[in-house]
DNA sequence: TAAATTCGCAACCATATAGTTGCTTATTTT
DNA sequence: AAAATAAGCAACTATATGGTTGCGAATTTA
């Protein structure tokens, strides 16, 4: 039993926990709430979250017999330090066309 | 057999597959040298590259019997527009640090 | 032209992933 | 106290993923 790769690039790879993402980027929610926002089961959200929460993105705070959920946002640092090289070329990239376009 | 996904959060997700869009940041690179880079054999990357292509991160140009294989940046900027409201919240929680210690 | 190189393709394997169902626990509501 | 609600947990299933090996096609090199 090999453990699971469990990093924020894995966490966004899938398209339900991009949108719970998105959601409490908004406000916290429960996990009820968050399910009816999906075509899947509140068990499905569920384990997304546990997902999330493993790798850092997401944290819990018990309220009588609800759990709210909200957003660790500064943990999605860590794919913007990945893009930052990426976003340099597309940059240059437009410095090039405003070359060619100023010589015009 | 449904098809699998296939999109840049996907692609991303695997560690190998960053190091290539890495790699191919920096010059265009033939399968077998991207592979010596990698603790993994040829074919397993050659796998990669394939789904880096189905994305449309990665193009392919043919010249002899090498393939020299280069970024699409571009396409990147999907994940860059996925951050962008996250962006914000990290910007607005600096901005209250900062109120904070204006305040002091 | 024969040997070597570069590389894609197909078949196969082990494990991870995403989901389901059924159950239990804890907290509210009535 | 009984019923209802919120949510975690465990077991199970189907499929995707990442990797391997073996092979064949195309292009160079000797």
């Amino acid at each position: 039993m090999t453990e699971p790769r469990r990093d924020v690039f894995q966490a966004i790879a899938d398209p339900t926990r991009r949108g719970i993402l998105m959601l409490l980027a908004t406000q916290a929610m429960t996990p009820n709430a968050l399910a009816e926002q999906f075509e899947t089961s509140r068990q499905a959200v569920s384990k997304h979250i546990n997902i999330l929460q493993e790798c850092g993105l997401v944290k819990a705070e018990q309220s009588g017999r609800e759990i709210h959920y909200s957003l660790e946002v500064t943990k999605m640092k860590e794919v913007d330090a990945f893009l930052e090289p990426f976003r340099k070329l597309w940059a240059n990239r437009f410095d090039q066309l405003d070359d060619l376009l100023s010589n015009l």
